[in-house]
DNA sequence: AATCGATGGTTACTTTTGCAACTAATTTCG
DNA sequence: CGAAATTAGTTGCAAAAGTAACCATCGATT
């Protein structure tokens, strides 16, 4: 007799699809208004957070890879929200740093950020902390912090 | 004063890491012995578990958009693991089953599946069926059933 | 200081994905 | 019945992603 799997009840299954329709779903709150890309909110994101810091060091944060990072860090260079400065101690590193404008953009996307994660959280109710919990037992396990 | 947001707790991002961190895990067992992709591998678990379907009810409960579909379809049958016929009552529509060869590879695969969640399971264990409960709460608040 | 291995970052190339346009068959409705 | 609107599925094209090769710099070792 074999073992049946349904794949709607499948975690593996559960989760990328919960988590390409939450990340979706928030990436329309900030393309709404700015056009950014999920890595160019990353790095946003990530440099608000820090301020100065290199590429690799934003790609670890963020879980990026480099070559993501790399093109995420042009576009937002274009925009003009961020600058690169060459690092004084060790020439092979550009230190980033979000622009004024790269600053109040990000100052004005945290706020709705933070209400849509709210949002979520109450959605959940009973289940909400019980989820953080568990992402925090899931994150442990996988060596995700 | 600015609100402060940081990244590594924010549960959007959280949702979107763990969730592709978790099924690229997943994705090693069966891409170890047979080279799968994730869309093949959820097209040949939806005709596991139902046997004959379109590819459009493959999509809407695999949660795949139709080119993806088409694509893995495609790359599934010049594997001859599933077969086309054209459905009786409604020509435009191609109905799909597994072949012998590409149900047997179904069978193998699904043991490994079951157990790699089990192990992701027991892992979490007193938040498991957290888990569980927080996800049955957030499909159900984005309607993903 | 000269060499060798490692590191930060970019770029060329290939694969994957998504969107839009398309074909062919079907349903709807005047 | 016949034109118009829908639907199943494919394909062409452009954007996005990953891999590997590459450049420049650094650190260590001799």
């Amino acid at each position: 007799m074999m073992t049946k799997l349904a794949l709607e009840h499948f975690l593996p299954y559960r989760l990328a699809r919960i988590g390409t329709v939450v990340s979706q779903e928030f990436r329309e709150i900030y393309g709404r208004d700015y056009d950014l890309t999920i890595p160019e909110w990353r790095v946003l994101a990530t440099l608000g957070q820090f301020g100065e810091m290199g590429a690799k060091a934003i790609g670890r944060h963020s879980f990026m890879h480099k070559t993501k990072v790399s093109r995420a860090v042009r576009a937002l260079e274009e925009r003009r929200w961020l600058k690169r400065r060459e690092s004084l101690e060790d020439r092979r590193e550009e230190v980033l740093a979000l622009t004024p404008q790269g600053l109040t953009a990000y100052e004005n996307i945290v706020p709705s950020a933070l209400a849509y994660e709210e949002k979520l959280l109450c959605s959940l109710g009973i289940h909400a902390q019980a989820l953080l919990d568990a992402l925090d037992a899931l994150e442990r396990v996988k060596k995700m912090n």
